[in-house]
DNA sequence: CAGCCAGACGCAACTTCTTCGCATTAAGCT
DNA sequence: AGCTTAATGCGAAGAAGTTGCGTCTGGCTG
């Protein structure tokens, strides 16, 4: 019914998962979101319409099963010493990557597939392994690590919460207030 | 193109528009928000599709802007006796209310629409009403208040974080957890 | 108050998308 | 190698989305 669940991975399903995949993303490139449909990316794909709405069900939850794979980190956040360091340099790229448009139709779009199969969960999962992977090199230098249910209260979610209901009240400064409340070093009403 | 900036507030388009939203509010609660189509709208409505067409652009932004009126609180925050208690209500309530399969719906709904046309940002404006009414009330009382932008980092931005990308994560433990943070009653990494 | 104008609506034809049954093919298993 | 299961291709039928054009409503001007 999506990625998930696919019974015969090395066969011809996983094939055809992966050429439409690949299609939704160049025609996304070459034509724009909004001109996506399941017979453009299908032809594009070599299979028949047909094959992608009995898989995928509907152009929303393809297009939810691809951005979900698009906003997964590539790599490990950076190294820069210390944990406020590399909070800081994470969250700022995270705003980044997150506020653009192309980040905003992704997440949009992960949303709206069927919240039972766990596309938008994914999302916050990976921005979780994320700051579990900070957290342990930090303890391992012997820092003060808060929680990662804490950092995702403090920092993760008041940026996602303005990307996407006040993409314009975002800045690298609120994102910086935000990490040193999230290390106790300022309140939470200091200034923005 | 949309509910806003309706030249002839007692005319013949305020009629269609009204008539329009009942009908995407009757449907909806007969056949379920997934069963509404453009074409059953505008019969149920007495106007013909095209007419839809024309004014919302597309089934999404229609949508979008009845969900956003649905979201639209319609009463004051009600009056507990103190700060704690109100927030704390007031939080439950919204929790609860966004969280429900309609609720959650709606805010999907709601953010579909064209950003530019701001009803995500008419979603975050509502919270921050009710939450300053809170605030009003309570420095009326003397009592010492957070900053609505507090408010909305620490209480709602988690809360709406959880609805939309964690609904399994939500309680009411956890919802009167961040309003004890943003009391400064309780740390942030306080039980949950 | 009568007539004019701009905008919105209804109608209808057309295009595209979506669904469904059936035949075919590929993958996994013994 | 042969069998079983499941996914895909194909094609037709139904539904939805799109567009141009004529009509009508409501507001405005003289």
């Amino acid at each position: 019914m999506s990625s998930r669940a696919t019974t015969r991975p090395g066969g011809r399903s996983a094939r055809v998962q992966q050429s439409v995949h690949q299609a939704v993303r160049d025609l996304e490139a070459e034509l724009g979101r909004d001109a996506l449909t399941v017979p453009l990316i299908a032809a594009r794909a070599g299979v028949t319409p047909s094959t992608v709405y009995r898989r995928w069900g509907d152009l929303r939850e393809l297009l939810s099963d691809v951005a979900v794979e698009r906003l997964r980190p590539d790599a490990p956040p950076a190294d820069h010493g210390s944990l406020r360091a590399d909070l800081e340099a994470w969250a700022v790229q995270f705003a980044e990557e997150m506020s653009s448009t192309a980040g905003r139709t992704y997440i949009r779009d992960a949303l709206l597939g069927d919240p039972e199969q766990g596309n938008a969960a994914r999302c916050s999962d990976y921005a979780a392994e994320q700051l579990k992977a900070l957290g342990v090199r930090a303890a391992g230098r012997g820092e003060a690590v808060p929680d990662v249910e804490t950092l995702l209260d403090v920092v993760v979610a008041p940026l996602m919460y303005r990307i996407l209901f006040r993409p314009s009240d975002l800045s690298v400064a609120y994102t910086d207030h935000l990490v040193g409340v999230a290390l106790g070093r300022s309140a939470p009403l200091s200034p923005r």
